[in-house]
DNA sequence: AGTTCCATGTCGCGG
DNA sequence: CCGCGACGTGGAACT
């Protein structure tokens, strides 16, 4: 662990190119220029500049999201107590330091990431390997099957040979209920299927998401997460 | 501008409450249990306590995003190299400290807070001070017309006396496209209008919101900024 | 407190 | 690189 001070460092430019975190305590004035304008009146703020390029402007307060900042990448040209940044997209960042009260930099190296788990795309990844748990006898005819309006997350055939839209949510609100009922409106004008149901998977489906799903005769049905992790290694166990 | 150490406090927890940013920068991993489960391994990070008692974790990259956090309000528990916060929700960040680098505390103060400019209010008004741009012939009735579920954008007159509802946004996709159609669901109902036609208008519109738009017999149209600001300076320059 | 809607959303994936 | 949908979305305005 190496903590570098600026006066180790010549340009600084090429040390935010290094991989290290700098990080800026000082009473400063921003104007940004691009999707929107904005400006800062004079104040202590904390300045992050990451090694990937991104600036980050803080203030004590207001959770995580920074007041201004310029995601990578991007350029900062400093000047005397002035630093520009911009983007090829054409946006600007232009910080200007009344007083620097700290200036430190920490060489942090690579993350190992983040691991998350109980998203989404797990669920829709457990459910398409063993859709014959949602209903006997069904069989997964595409992951992400494309329209025109979007991709249906899991297309089945049921054991009658009818085609069945699945719409997998971590939480099953009114939302996922609407985007199945377009996916339905378009699978129903195609001519290759006779006929297609709906069905909408979650964890948790609210009141409100049943009520319209039954009202517009949707199936619904809630999976338990650690039951499908448990099928999965029960069949990689067997198999 | 008032810089504290560590060496000068004594009861940490107070300490947050106190108006004072904190940077911790350690080996660290991390658990969060809540909306998902998620697990950091052991790695270099910076730890940045606000004054508001959120908490968030940085990697080196990664744009402004932490890793890991927990917004405000929430409780932290200092034990012996490990940090456990808390929230209502029930949710829990626990932060294993391994080695401690550095751990510094910032006052910063009050910030005044950021000035800003939007985009879609701005392109609105653009909107509202020339509706002809967007039809020959149409007239505003009223901008942020308001129904019980929502304001519509404008609502216009078209030459032939028919309602017309326009739904303005920056980027036009979807969802944009439903809250217009739940819209007029609503004014179609409102026996003061014969007709009410939607139009959906944005500086781009994606694909699948111009199938959808179609499909429900919404007009969509995409619009110019710097052209409508043009329009504008124009039409000051020479009224 | 609950709901709706905007955002400099950001992020990741598939084409 | 674009387009699209998910997100621990966050946050504000309004009911």
């Amino acid at each position: 662990m190496l903590e570098l001070t600026t006066e180790l460092v010549t340009g600084r430019w090429m040390f935010l190119q290094s991989a290290a975190m700098r990080i800026v305590i000082a009473d400063c004035s921003v104007d940004y220029e691009g999707r929107l304008s904005a400006h800062l009146p004079e104040a202590a703020r904390l300045i992050m500049l990451k090694a990937d390029g991104c600036v980050a402007i803080h203030a004590d307060g207001g959770a995580y999201k920074p007041l201004n900042w310029m995601n990578a990448p991007n350029t900062l040209i400093e000047e005397e107590s002035r630093w520009i940044v911009t983007n090829p997209k054409g946006e600007r960042l232009t910080i200007t330091l009344h007083v620097v009260h700290s200036d430190t930099s920490y060489e942090l190296g690579q993350d190992p990431g983040l691991e998350k788990d109980g998203v989404e795309a797990q669920l829709q990844k457990l459910l398409a390997e063993r859709v014959e748990v949602l209903e006997e006898g069904l069989t997964l005819v595409r992951r992400e099957y494309p329209t025109i309006i979007g991709p249906v997350d899991l297309l089945c055939r049921a054991a009658d040979g009818g085609a069945v839209a699945v719409e997998i949510k971590r939480k099953g609100s009114i939302d996922g209920v609407e985007q199945l009922s377009r996916y339905l409106d378009f699978l129903r004008r195609d001519t290759r299927f006779d006929s297609v149901r709906g069905m909408f998977v979650a964890l948790d489906v609210t009141p409100q998401a049943r009520a319209l799903a039954t009202d517009r005769e949707i199936e619904w049905q809630e999976v338990d997460y650690d039951e499908l992790r448990g099928i999965e290694s029960n069949f990689l166990r067997l198999f």
